[in-house]
DNA sequence: ATGAAAAATGCAATCGATTGCATTTTTCAT
DNA sequence: ATGAAAAATGCAATCGATTGCATTTTTCAT
C-alpha cells in the first residue's frame, strides 16, 4: 500500500537535505554538481522509484515533445503505414505521437486540430479530411509559425513542408501504360477534384491521351468518394454506355476491386475485354485474381520522411519561413489487370 | 507579425484590471462569476485569440486527459482497427491518443510503457510483443494502480481489465470445421506460444482433434514467427512429410496466404487436395482465388471496448481492484479455402 | 594559516492554470 | 440610511521541474 502519490524531486531533496534545484541539475547531468552529489541523488532517486512528471518539464520548457498526426481514416492501409513511419522516427528522436483521424470529416477534423494545438503539439503532420472546404483552423499553426507537414493530401493555399507523391505522374504512367497495352477507351474514376491528389491524377490521365493522340471523353471520367460500393455503382454506369470502355484507370485499389468483383460476377474478362488499373498497392491487390497493377505509394517512407521533416522544423534554432516539398517516386506495378498478352 | 508569446489568462486579467482567478473561473463557466464578467472575459478572450495552455492545466489538475495505446506494429489491418476503435470512443470522450509500436520487441516496450508512464497517461491499453518475456515494466501502471487494458494479447500474470476474443473457441471452431469438411490429417501452424492467443488456439485445435476422435499428431503442429516467409517454410516442411496433411490450420492469414500462393505454384489444389484456414480476417482474404476461411476479429469493436473500460476505469471514484475480462464474439467466415463441394 | 579563485550549491522566480479561503462588493429588508 | 446576508471577486499557494543569479564551500598557492 502507501505510495501515496509519486516522488517528486523536492521530495528527494528533503530526503537528502538538499535543494530541489541540485536534485535536478544532477538528473540531467549538469556538470556544476559533483560526481559526488549526483550519484548520491541518482542513487536515491531509485530507491524511492522517483520518475520525473514529464509534464511539468514540459511546461516549464515550453515544449511538449510531442507531434500530432491526423489522417481520414487510421484503419486503411496507406494512412496506417504513413503513421508507423512517423512513429518509428519520431520515437527514435524522442517524440511522442498523437493521433487523431478525420473519418474525413471537415468538422471533426477542425475540432482535432483546435484540441492538438491546445494540448501545444510541437508539430503537426496531416492529410486532410476530403470533405475539408475551409483551412482557417490550420492557421492556427501555420500562422503561428508552429511546424507543419502536410502529406499526401496536402492544401495549397497553406505555406507547409509537403510530402507527396508525384500524382501527376502516377497518372500519367498509368494510363500511358494502358494506351501501350492497346487500350483506346480508357475510363478514369476519380475521387473528390478538391483533393490535389485526385485532381493531379486527373490531369495526368488527361495530359497522357493528349500526348497519345486519343480523345478526352468527359463520359468516362466518373467523380464519387472511391468506396467500395462508390466504385460498383461507377463501373455499372460505365457498362451502360453504348460505347464501352476497355480500360479503366480508377482513383484507388478499393474501386479497382469493385470492378473486378462486378466484372468476374457478369463475365467479362479482365484484362481482355476490359483491363484495370488502381492506385495505392494496398495488401490485398497483389493476391487477387486477377492481381490488380498499381501504383506503390510508400506510405512508411513518407511517415518516415514527414516526422523527419517536422522534427528537423522543430529542432531548427529559428524559423527561416523557407518550406519544402519533397516528392517521392511512385512505382508503376504492372500485374495481371492489365497486362494483356499478344 | 508581432504575435509574440500567446496570451494567458494574466494578460487577460491585466487586459481587464482583474484578477486571474476570475478569468479561469469565467472561462470555465464557474458560477462564482457573474454573468456579466463571464460574457465581458469571453469576448476579451476571443478578441485576443486566447487559447488555454492545456499542459499548465493538466499539471494543476493532476491528469493528463490522455490514453496511450501500444501495438506490435501499428501498420497491420487488426491493431489499426483496434487503434481506430480506441481513437473512436476517446475522441469523443475528450481524451488523446498517444500511440506507439513496439515491433515485437519487448526492449522497446519497455521503452515505449516507461515514456507512456512518466508523461503521465491517465491509462495504458497494451497488446504486448510477441518477444516480451518480462512484464516488469507494465507494473509501473499496475502496481500504481493506474488504469490498464490489455487487449488481445495479454498477460495473464498482471490483474487488468482484458479485451480478447475466445481464441480456444476460435481454435476449435476452426478445427471442428476442418473436421466436417472431410479432413483427418489437420496440421497446425502458429505463434509463440508464450502468447496466450496462439497457445489458446492450438488448445482448441487439439481439443477439437479429441472430441472427434482424431489423433493429435505432434509433427503436424509447427510454430514460428508467421510471417509470410514463416509460413512459406512451414508449408513446404508439412508437404515433406511422408504422411501429408489434408488441411492447415494457419495461425493467421498471412502464412494461410503464403500456403494458398505456394500450393497454386506446385499445383495442389486447395482445398480439395489440402483446405486451409486463416485468423483474423484480413482485408485480402476474401478476394484472393481461393478466398480464405477465417476467424473474423472485430478489431474496431475490441478497440471501443478496450477504450470505454479505461476511461470507466480512469474516470471511477476510486479503483475498487475489480478487474473484467471481456470475450468478443469470434465469427467462422467459410470461404473457398474450405469448402469442399460434394 | 590566509585569501583569492574556482567549484558547488541554493534562492526564488518561472512556466500557466486552478482553487480554498478570505475579502470586497452588491443586494435588500427594515 | 443601515446592517446583515448573499453574491462576486481576489490572494496566495499549488501542481513539479527548471534556471539565472547569488551565496556558500572547497581548493590551492603562498
Amino acid at each position: 500500500m502507501s505510495s501515496k502519490a509519486e516522488p517528486t524531486i523536492h521530495d528527494l531533496a528533503r530526503k537528502l537535505n538538499i535543494s530541489a534545484s541540485t536534485v535536478s541539475r544532477a538528473l540531467n547531468d549538469n556538470p556544476r554538481i559533483s560526481q559526488k552529489t549526483r550519484e548520491k541523488i541518482k542513487a536515491a532517486a531509485l530507491e524511492l522509484g522517483y520518475q520525473p512528471n514529464i509534464i511539468a518539464s514540459n511546461l516549464r520548457n515550453r515544449k511538449s515533445n510531442t507531434i500530432g498526426i491526423v489522417v481520414p481514416l487510421i484503419n486503411r492501409h496507406f494512412f496506417s503505414s504513413v503513421i508507423s513511419g512517423v512513429e518509428d522516427v519520431a520515437f527514435a528522436a524522442g517524440y511522442n505521437v498523437v493521433i487523431s483521424q478525420s473519418n474525413d470529416d471537415g468538422e471533426k477534423e477542425q475540432r482535432i486540430v483546435h484540441s492538438m494545438f491546445v494540448n501545444r503539439v510541437d508539430g503537426l503532420i496531416i492529410s486532410i479530411a476530403m470533405k475539408s472546404t475551409t483551412f482557417d483552423h490550420l492557421k492556427l499553426f501555420s500562422g503561428k509559425k508552429i511546424p507543419l507537414v502536410f502529406f499526401d493530401r496536402i492544401v495549397r493555399e497553406i505555406e507547409a513542408d509537403r510530402v507527396v507523391v508525384d500524382d501527376f505522374n502516377g497518372g500519367y504512367k498509368v494510363t500511358k501504360h494502358l494506351i501501350e497495352q492497346g487500350c483506346k477507351r480508357i475510363a478514369h474514376l476519380t475521387g473528390p477534384l478538391n483533393l490535389i491528389t485526385y485532381s493531379d491524377r486527373k490531369r495526368g490521365y488527361k495530359q497522357a491521351l493528349v500526348d497519345h493522340h486519343l480523345e478526352v471523353d468527359e463520359e468516362l471520367i466518373i467523380v464519387n468518394n472511391l468506396t467500395r460500393a462508390d466504385g460498383l455503382m461507377a463501373v455499372q454506369q460505365l457498362l451502360k454506355l453504348k460505347n464501352r470502355p476497355d480500360a479503366i484507370f480508377c482513383g484507388n485499389d478499393t474501386t479497382a476491386l469493385s470492378a473486378i468483383l462486378h466484372f468476374k460476377e457478369v463475365g467479362i474478362k479482365v484484362p481482355e475485354d476490359i483491363a484495370i488499373v488502381g492506385f495505392s498497392n494496398e495488401p490485398f491487390s497483389e493476391v487477387v485474381t486477377p492481381s490488380i497493377s498499381t501504383i506503390k505509394q510508400p506510405g512508411f517512407e513518407m511517415g518516415q520522411k514527414a516526422a523527419q521533416m517536422l522534427i528537423g522544423q522543430i529542432e531548427k534554432k529559428q524559423r527561416d519561413g523557407h518550406f519544402e516539398t519533397v516528392t517521392m517516386p511512385t512505382e508503376l506495378i504492372i500485374r495481371e489487370s492489365s497486362f494483356v498478352k499478344r
